[in-house]
DNA sequence: ATGTCGCCTCATAGGCGA
């Protein structure tokens, strides 16, 4: 069971670079996040194979998942607070499996609105992981967390220390969610391994010289931890003509 | 402050969000 998480920075302009990958890689899941825009290509998926759940808004966020086997819909929207109308959330069911779509707030910048908007859903989301924790629910939560946990996670903390992303009021958040008992899929089999990144700059050739940090992240419950084979990130995508700026993470179970 | 994308509109340039 392979599930794969991207950031495709709008799926309109990301089509051919999403159904290629699908196609190369073969994944049994995969999350999307930042759809930008209404409009969703199910039927471009269908036919290659996978049925599809979007919550799409205009212009800005958008999840979807996209999947070989049948999905149940459970929630698209994180519970705590009926105000947030973003698309920023799906939460699935998928072969037994919960499987949770997130696409957690940048909050930039720091100290306004959106830094503030940014910790409350983090702990709406705490609210929800320690609930599944407490009902023994096997669940994966992925996808784009807007979090740098650790100094290792990005090319240099200097340039970062002023970023919403690795402030220490969120990383301390991040932190909670694996206090309630889940695992970091990437950190826990390569620990204290810096240099490993999904997200590079568009700018002054990032990715070129990898200066780059870690924010697509897979959370996982105790029962899929013990049966984790891997999690690998594919620079691939990245490196491709007018990629996104994020590349895909996938996990595999047993 | 800046760099670069993608979206949107009181649209063909500029603002917003990332």
């Amino acid at each position: 069971m392979e599930i794969a998480s991207w950031n495709v920075n709008s799926i309109r302009a990301r089509l051919d670079h999403v159904t290629a990958w699908l196609k190369a890689r073969n994944p049994d899941v995969l999350l999307l996040q930042e759809l930008k825009g209404t409009e969703f290509p199910a039927q471009v998926f269908k036919d290659l194979g996978y049925e599809s759940v979007a919550v799409t808004q205009k212009a800005y966020n958008g999840v979807a998942i996209l999947s070989r086997y049948p999905i149940e819909t459970m929630s698209t929207a994180l519970a705590g607070d009926e105000a947030d109308s973003h698309a920023r959330y799906l939460d699935v069911t998928i072969l037994g499996i919960r499987v949770v779509n997130i696409y957690l707030p940048n909050g930039n910048p720091v100290g306004s609105d959106k830094f503030a908007y940014k910790l409350a859903w983090m702990d709406r989301l705490n609210k929800a992981m320690s609930d599944w924790i407490r009902n023994k629910i096997p669940v994966v939560i992925g996808g784009d967390f807007n979090v740098i946990p650790e100094d290792i996670d990005c090319h240099k903390p200097s340039s970062w220390m002023r970023d919403a992303l690795f402030q220490p009021e969120p990383r301390a958040r991040y932190r909670a969610l694996l206090n309630l008992g889940y695992t970091d899929a990437f950190r826990s089999l390569y620990p204290h391994e810096g240099g490993h990144f999904t997200f590079w700059d568009y700018f002054r050739q990032a990715f070129e010289h990898n200066r780059g940090i870690r924010i697509d992240h897979f959370l996982l419950s105790p029962r899929l931890t013990e049966r984790l084979e891997s999690c690998e990130i594919d620079m691939h995508p990245r490196a491709q003509a007018k990629p996104s700026d994020h590349t895909p993470i996938i996990v595999k179970f047993r």
